[in-house]
DNA sequence: GACATAATAT
DNA sequence: CATATTATGT
């Protein structure tokens, strides 16, 4: 660690003067990675004009460009303090990789009607919201729930559902710390899945555990039939990765270099939707299930 | 009512 | 933060 790096802010718009030796390095970094342009448009909105004029949505102001942004924000300032901690190592570009690359997972709270639906080729149909006449009169007199002010969302909040790609995320995010970092505030900031909590974390973490646990003692694998979330997830084989750091709060090893890609079928990928229920039990059972049959799960894994 | 999973309490 | 307990949904 020789060489001072001088880290400047968050700049992203890089003056045309600075094409030199400097470019070089962060070009790997680049390498490989969605341009902006290509990024999931989060400060637009989810639904075309079109369709929601023509299903009668209010366009609803939910994801305007500066809540996204000041999500980025909130989470760059959170990395950048704990990059502080970590002086000895000098990882340079960690801003690129944070604020920009890392998409930000948004969790949905608005999907109550828990149409569960797989994103394919000509499947446009994305989340609509719950287009009920039930519901449309609801608008009226929100006093119980109002939509419209971003707290609400807070307060209340739905049943989480870990999804499979939350819970991938969650596995790398766990196998690249290492047992020894990943603590719930850890993991959850570098999950980077805006709604997602603390106690989410923990919860899942929890069982995660438990499920390794359960695994490890069964020397040979034998993924119970009710493990399917946690079946097909690469495990973490070794925990020994600390940061040497302990005692504190904040510091770890490494940036996570999450292998995302863009996709390039449908044009980017969308920010992936959460919340929502299964709604379907396994079988059709009628007063009684199967009382042997534990295992009813959803998910499907990309 | 059993079973699984997330939330909450300790 | 880890674990135990409770709540909720299927």
């Amino acid at each position: 660690m020789g060489e001072e790096v001088k880290m400047t802010e968050c700049e992203i718009n890089d003056g045309e003067d600075n094409i030199n030796g400097d470019d070089e390095r962060i070009a790997v970094w680049e390498m490989g990675l969605p341009t902006p342009d290509d990024l999931t448009p989060l400060s637009q909105l989810l639904i075309p004009p079109e369709l929601a004029s023509a299903f009668s949505i209010c366009p609803e102001p939910h994801r305007t460009p500066l809540d996204v942004n000041r999500a980025s924000q909130t989470t760059l300032s959170n990395i950048r303090g704990q990059l502080n901690v970590l002086s000895s190592n000098n990882f340079k570009s960690f801003n690129e990789t944070t604020g920009q690359t890392h998409d930000p997972i948004v969790v949905d709270l608005d999907n109550k009607t828990g149409a569960v639906e797989r994103d394919g080729p000509g499947s446009e149909a994305r989340k609509l919201r719950r287009v009920d006449s039930e519901e449309a009169d609801s608008r009226t007199e929100n006093s119980a729930e109002d939509p419209s002010s971003e707290a609400a969302r807070a307060l209340k909040r739905p049943r989480l559902v870990w999804t499979p790609q939350l819970h991938k995320r969650f596995v790398d995010v766990v196998g690249h710390l290492g047992i020894k970092n990943a603590v719930p505030k850890t993991i959850m900031q570098l999950m980077n899945v805006e709604g997602l909590t603390r106690e989410n974390v923990a919860s899942h973490l929890q069982k995660y555990r438990l499920y390794l646990k359960r695994m490890q003692g069964l020397s040979s694998d034998g993924p119970s039939a009710s493990d399917q979330l946690f079946a097909s997830t690469p495990l973490p084989q070794s925990l020994p990765e600390s940061s040497g750091g302990g005692g504190g709060n904040g510091n770890f090893g490494m940036p996570i270099p999450m292998p995302y890609h863009h996709t390039a079928t449908a044009g980017g990928m969308m920010p992936m939707p959460v919340y929502g229920h299964m709604g379907m039990q396994m079988g059709n059972n009628n007063g009684h299930n199967n009382s042997s049959s534990g295992n009813h799960q959803h998910h499907q894994i990309d």
